[in-house]
DNA sequence: GCCGCTATTTTGACACTGTCAAGATGTGTT
DNA sequence: AACACATCTTGACAGTGTCAAAATAGCGGC
């Protein structure tokens, strides 16, 4: 199970060092240059300089390999709005639409992670990890407590925080997903989208 | 080219009568059973009673019948969305409820139809036909129109039309994938949200 | 009727995929 | 040294999308 994940000691692995992160990181090298579609096990393998089923000792599935790649998403994102919730230099309203803003970008800038992170293969049915879930809960639930913590202090409108947050947290992962597929026709620049959902949210939008 | 698809004559095809459109019934059919990961031409040839390699002379591509499919779905919804629009028994701010409802809705319904329609896999490089985009793209605008309406009645907040309308469309596809692709953690009641989503795009909203 | 042209369909094949079973090899423990 | 076990490899299997070439069916013209 835990087979190289130990952070602490040094020498993990046995005969290739790491394997397991080795795939990780040649795995996400793979997904940058071709995109998930191409991904595959063997090709991945090969680039781990190791043969087409050495993974199957370290992830029990393609998607559980998948699975731990989008955790360190999750993982990633979780901790930039953490950084921007507890930055003290920023108001409140500087805040969420930074909330907004990161949250797009994110998407924006890393499109292959995200559709990992949000591909209807890993969480549809029962495919994603436990691993998966105890990195992904946490931050899908760190989004409500701000969105709802800003709707206490009268900064955006709705009455109910968990319908609210479910709303607002549509609107970026939505306009996330139309930019990224490209389906938006014109070539809209992603900034504004996100600037406009911000006016729209905050109560005082004209 | 449109070797099958002439809706006057009764006898189109020579051999099987219609295999363009058997195709397409059978992989619905195929795609409502196992989903569309689980959709393989061969499978979808012996559904149709007919060789592997018969369906390359009516479609140029997996990807060619999968957009054919998703087109279809973008008619149905488009006109479901002119109904509302063109129904002069309501008033705009229903019209406005019902289409985020209905939107919402058509894609709560119809699962594997949205996930192909907006599937990654179709839109993302140059993979979308002309003939999806010829009937997806006045779907696009005949939402961007309606929004537009709205916005200039004073129904709904925001300045400019094109970047509202993104953020509301947005908002209705991110909530209906998040929705379909069970990510919400909560069980929570699609119609519940939708309304609120209603709520806080409507400007006198509270 | 018959002949040929073309649309349609089939058979065969190829490279590729995920994954399993069995064996080989390295590593640490007793 | 011997064992147990983690790790990795080789071989294999059933699928997949798709191409090339051969077979077949329906239509027009004679």
């Amino acid at each position: 199970m835990n087979s190289a994940t130990n952070l602490k000691g040094v020498r993990l692995s046995y005969h290739h060092g790491d394997l397991r992160q080795a795939l990780l990181t040649a795995a996400k090298e793979l997904i940058a240059e071709a995109g998930i579609e191409n991904l595959s096990l063997r090709k991945l393998a090969e680039r781990a300089g190791v043969s087409r089923t050495a993974p199957y000792h370290h992830f029990s599935d393609k998607n559980d390999l998948l699975c731990a790649i989008a955790a360190q998403g999750f993982l990633r994102r979780h901790q930039e709005a953490r950084d921007t919730f507890n930055n003290s230099r920023l108001t409140a309203e500087e805040k969420f639409a930074e909330f907004i803003c990161g949250y797009i970008k994110f998407a924006a800038n890393n499109p292959e992670e995200y559709e990992l992170m949000f591909g209807r293969n890993i969480w549809k049915q029962n495919n994603s990890t436990q691993e998966l879930r105890d990195v992904a809960y946490p931050c899908f639930q760190h989004q409500l407590e701000m969105i709802t913590s800003w709707q206490q202090m009268g900064l955006i409108s709705g009455d109910n925080p968990l319908r609210t947050s479910q709303v607002i947290w549509g609107a970026v992962h939505g306009i996330a997903k139309l930019w990224i597929d490209g389906i938006y026709t014109d070539s809209a620049q992603i900034e504004e989208v996100s600037l406009c959902a911000v006016k729209l949210f905050i109560k005082t939008a004209s």
